[in-house]
DNA sequence: TTGGAATGTCAACAAAGCTGACATAAAATG
DNA sequence: CATTTTATGTCAGCTTTGTTGACATTCCAA
């Protein structure tokens, strides 16, 4: 029954990493993080004139081919006019391509061509070499718990996306 | 030496985690985690007319009381002009004061108001309550790979900040 | 004391978010 | 079948927040 040996939570766990000041660490830690995670994406965009927007709208075309504007829509939580302008650009330069539908004619269907092909492989590629070396230094138990706490983060709708994309392949 | 087991990687570890779709879906837990990590300070922001650089100047003035503009700016990794305008609301508002140094009068210290500490405890409040509930979901080996994942993936001048921050109190 | 370096401010511009208005196509309703 | 309502996508204009360029002040070193 002693307090002082760590499990002096209610529950009986050790709650240490609970503490105000490990949730700000933590904060930081994203904050520092995510700067990290962007940075070799947005250099290789900067030389092609491009921004994140851009970068986001390949990323998951790429991962859904054939997806419509509006599901693009949903999954970035951006609206349709920004993503809108982004779009535009894009196909204007001849990396994306914007197919009617068939069967509902107000949707377009998006599909990156050989160029966006190339692009999003270039960004991807930077991006997920990052990641490896992080992944690499701290092992695939760190790993594991990394993705279990970013997942518990997410907002459920985000987490409904996010679940849905991993069931697709490549 | 069936390769089938889960061994078949260069020096003998199993390097499943390492896999491209791993690696991609890492990122996108990034993503759509990043997403449901500003999203509750957004809310309140909002409500108070600020955006997500005043929640950083914010965070970042409370973590360091009297730390200068030339030292925010290195730590939140935008040019000063963009900080400079987001300081100037928040000093007009009065929830920051911008103290001239008085060894070095080119200098400015900032410091929180009591207004600024207020706002700046309702958003942390929020952001910290997000976090402890993925924490507490995960559990704490889970925090500690997460953690360890994280400065894995700063750039190192980002990683010396967070490690400068960390020794700090609250 | 004078010239350069460091610090911070002002002005103008660009990227990318937002709301509002609108055109077109599909669906629902009479 | 005609008409209204709903869904999807586009165009225009505004706001936030990033950028570079020009500049004032202060410090330091020659």
């Amino acid at each position: 029954m002693a307090e002082g040996g760590g499990t002096g939570a209610p529950g009986g766990e050790n709650l240490l990493f609970l503490t105000d000041e490990q949730l700000r660490k933590g904060i930081e830690a994203m904050f520092f993080a995510y700067r990290g995670f962007t940075s070799d994406p947005d250099r290789i965009l900067e030389k092609h004139g491009y921004g994140r927007a851009h970068h986001r709208a390949i990323h998951f075309i790429n991962r859904s081919p054939g997806t419509t504007v509006n599901n693009l829509l949903t999954i970035l939580g951006v609206t349709k006019q920004s993503l809108n302008r982004v779009l535009r650009t894009l196909v204007e330069d001849g990396l994306v391509e914007s197919r009617v539908g068939t069967r509902d004619k107000r949707e377009r269907h998006l599909y990156l061509t050989e160029a966006g092909a190339a692009l999003e492989s270039e960004l991807s590629t930077a991006q997920r070499a990052r990641m490896r070396d992080a992944y690499r230094q701290a092992g695939p138990e760190a790993v594991a718990g990394f993705r279990t706490v970013l997942e518990a983060m997410m907002n459920p709708d985000m987490r409904h996306h996010f679940n849905r994309l991993k069931e697709s392949g490549s």
